[in-house]
DNA sequence: CGGGATCCTCAGGGATACTG
DNA sequence: CAGTATCCCTGAGGATCCCG
């Protein structure tokens, strides 16, 4: 076999981990921290409408899950910096693809939608 | 420019189409959907744990924005396949990478998790 | 078989205020 | 700056029943 799991199966703990990942705010978080390393409020001003507590959580649950690093400086006031781990990254392809899949196909979405409004309603 | 669409901008109507696809459900149901076509009750049955309900307001979600299709078929009782449209295959990689990453990776999640407690308490 | 309609709950997440 | 702590609320989603 490859490996034990399998994400299908409600009692593998890997649902749990694809529960943190399969996130809008996880996935942008994830995916501005492909581009570079930043700092806490940098994140909540780029990633625009996210609250500081669901960063504050989502940032918590990536670096447990060992996706992202934390590094704080001893500045006044306190410097945090988040980055990417070699683990967050080998999911950066991933989640790229994922969260700007959007951006490149916007507009086949915007017709899928009319025809399909067209036909129900 | 590229195109005129940024998911990082909450207005932008991308957000809502990622918030669609970034689901443990969705991406579970383009998954096994990426495998082959399959009928309701059996995707029902394949990923354990969604409920009726959830599956089907996903797949109407899903359907809506154009990714996968619905076909019914006329016999006693009726006859549903759902299968990937030709959008819904261009998703297909990410979508395997994401959701099969966790699979992949659970050891060095486990370790990295046991790490954080030990640290954090 | 493939759902639709209801009811109900409970926890995810917003808003606000405070702190090292 | 980078969070933590509370309060509060709504809406996602589970359970159940029913139907063409």
């Amino acid at each position: 076999m490859k490996h034990a799991y399998d994400i299908y199966s409600d009692r593998c703990p890997t649902r749990a981990v694809l529960d943190r990942i399969a996130d809008k705010w996880a996935l942008l978080i994830l995916d501005r921290l492909g581009e570079d390393r930043a700092r806490f409020n940098a994140l909540k001003r780029e990633i625009e409408g996210i609250s500081q507590k669901v960063l504050s959580q989502t940032l918590k649950a990536l670096e447990r899950d060992g996706l992202i690093s934390r590094k704080a400086f001893p500045t006044v006031p306190v410097t945090v910096e988040y980055a990417l781990t070699p683990l967050g990254h080998k999911l950066t392809e991933a989640v790229s693809a994922l969260a700007h899949w959007a951006e490149a196909n916007m507009d086949a979405i915007h017709k899928a939608q009319a025809a399909y409004d067209q036909r129900v309603r």
